[in-house]
DNA sequence: CTTGCTATGACGTACGTACCTCAAGTAACA
DNA sequence: TGTTACTTGAGGTACGTACGTCATAGCAAG
């Protein structure tokens, strides 16, 4: 049996009081006792029952997911996975929430978080690019005691704060190795399309992309990222310009998480069965067009993988313990046709 | 707040001694008084604090992995997990022990989970071959009260047991694309080695992989199955005669969870640069063939998932509560060389 | 009416921890 | 010496559930 606060008592020489004071950090106990019941928690192993714990402050843990103002299948298909996650994780006193609120604008994204109240809310998880501003509102949140993880897009190196996502030079390099392999002994141009190239993920998986490329497929040139700014009339009008100016596309990779945009224009200007075509996310969207074969390989980050990382985390930085690293690595998934249905 | 027992108590109209006759299902208590508590659990949707409850009880969770009695790098992987899930869990009450034990004889086998005491363990994972002696002794071990799941081989639809692995004829199927696909116009014969053709799973995936070649790849012509028996001698032997007497291979398919000896075989006879192999299961040896380019792909299940998936699906039979179904999907995996590193 | 049985309730203790109150001890200071 | 502040211990109650004992009410058979 593990060791309890009775026998921790009994290893340091206190009381249980003492003990309970020592272990919630409350004021009143010599430095040297503190020292003591801390040599006794070392000596003896004891880990505090978090359970028993929880039920005697009836504590509950309120989590809340801060998404972007607007967003695409794939942030859909994130919220999905969210509630699925707050049905579930309800009976183990984790209350889920989610608030569709970050604007583009960093300025007011960064005030949203501003107004996260420490004792409203235990922990946040905060899907919003990169930003100083995002940056230094994270360290105002974490200094009012409310942990935060980082959730999709930004850096995985912003210590202390946690990191769920990616990395997006990875899937960008296995994107480019992709589309090279496939296209075997081919050569040509290949179309780069993105929603935005203002977004680090963006610039982080052309860069994985193109060193691929380089290294590796020289007999492929990939071309200079189009944007489609969610407008499909203009995306329209620059791939039809792409494929009209340049004789020799032989395939294309759609950066973003929204490739609907980018892969009708392209089925509207071109018949994409001789084209290798690479996107982003499993969406009901891009599912449908590996069945068709339209897409060849859709480079994918497991949704509900993600949120539930992001909500252990949550829980386990709340509880002070240690994550179980290997459980929160997510992978970069590669879904073809055969790949898709899971049993 | 969650009702409790006392509210179910009020609700019912009973007293906290009769809902907790009906909770545990202790005798004593009239038909029509059951269905009055089960109504009002119903009405007031109560469900039972799990973490009180054993608490009360001075429970802990006694799970046990019963693994093969010999085995491979895969094998070997998937202890690590369980080491490391082990030490993870204990701190939730959750006992996980392994034993590699089972034998390749089918009855032996059966024996060993005949021995599994209810009284001892409360699931058991058992990896063993499809074969009706076990399922026998899995029916039984059911009916002793002991949870069983099915781990990494075995059948779906063995009801009313859980199965955590993936869908090998899938997974086949997954192994036979990207050959096709990373082969391109080339066309030839293909090498498919496994270490034996009596294990379900073997069949299975090379039904799968034979039906998209012939569908989708006719290139291609798969030759019929070498085995090894884990013997390296013979492998390179029968390798060696295979491309002695066919001219045109250009690639292998390796089906087993051991792929070292057939690739040793294959680089001993060939420069495997002019091959395109693709293997299955994520070891030590299957990464350095990747990061060599020995290896050209990787179809994989994620060791880690399975042994989660496994101890949270027997957790959940254990308490009666339905599992999150599609966190217990097992992917297939596909592995190059630039997801291979997570962060 | 007694006996015996079943169904039910009342109540206590326990699990491991949190948090509160009160008493008593010690040490420093005036 | 008394006053004060700080430190510690003792003990209680609570969380939601399990499980035990005992009392009592109802009812049927003798």
């Amino acid at each position: 049996m593990r060791p309890t606060t009775k026998d921790l008592a009994k290893a340091a020489g206190v009381s249980l009081a003492t003990v309970d004071r020592v272990l919630n950090k409350r004021a009143g106990v010599r430095k040297e006792t503190v020292e003591a019941v801390n040599d006794a928690i070392e000596k003896i192993g004891f880990v505090r029952n978090q359970y028993a714990a929880n039920l005697a402050r009836g504590r509950n843990y309120r989590f809340e997911f801060l998404l972007p103002e607007t967003g695409d299948d794939f942030l859909a298909t994130v919220i999905d996975r969210i509630q699925e996650a707050r049905a579930a994780m309800r009976l183990d006193a984790i209350d889920i929430s989610y608030r569709c609120a970050l604007p583009n604008d960093p300025h007011k994204a960064a005030e949203i978080l501003a107004g996260v109240a420490a004792d409203e809310t235990d922990g946040v998880a905060i899907m919003a690019p990169e930003s100083p501003q995002l940056r230094d509102a994270t360290t105002r949140l974490v200094e009012r005691g409310v942990q935060v993880v980082l959730f999709i897009s930004g850096q995985p190196d912003l210590r202390p704060v946690d990191f769920v996502g990616v990395d997006n030079y990875a899937a960008g390099a296995t994107a480019g190795r992709l589309l090279g392999r496939f296209l075997a002994p081919t050569q040509g141009k290949i179309l780069v399309i993105s929603e935005t190239m203002n977004a680090l993920d963006s610039v982080e998986r052309r860069l994985g992309f193109d060193r691929v490329l380089s290294a590796d497929f020289p007999r492929l040139t990939p071309l200079p990222s189009l944007e489609t700014f969610g407008d499909l009339a203009r995306t329209e009008r620059v791939v039809r310009n792409s494929y009209e100016n340049q004789a020799d596309i032989v395939g294309a990779y759609v950066l973003g998480s929204e490739a609907r945009l980018a892969i009708e224009a392209i089925r509207g200007t071109t018949d994409p069965a001789g084209q290798v075509i690479v996107a982003h996310e499993r969406t009901r969207y891009t599912e449908k067009m590996l069945r068709e074969r339209v897409l060849d390989a859709v480079i994918a980050q497991n949704p509900g993988h993600l949120v539930r990382s992001a909500i252990r985390l949550l829980k386990a930085r709340s509880d002070q313990r240690p994550p179980l690293v290997s459980q929160e690595q997510i992978r970069i998934e590669i879904l073809i046709e055969d790949n898709l249905d899971i049993r």
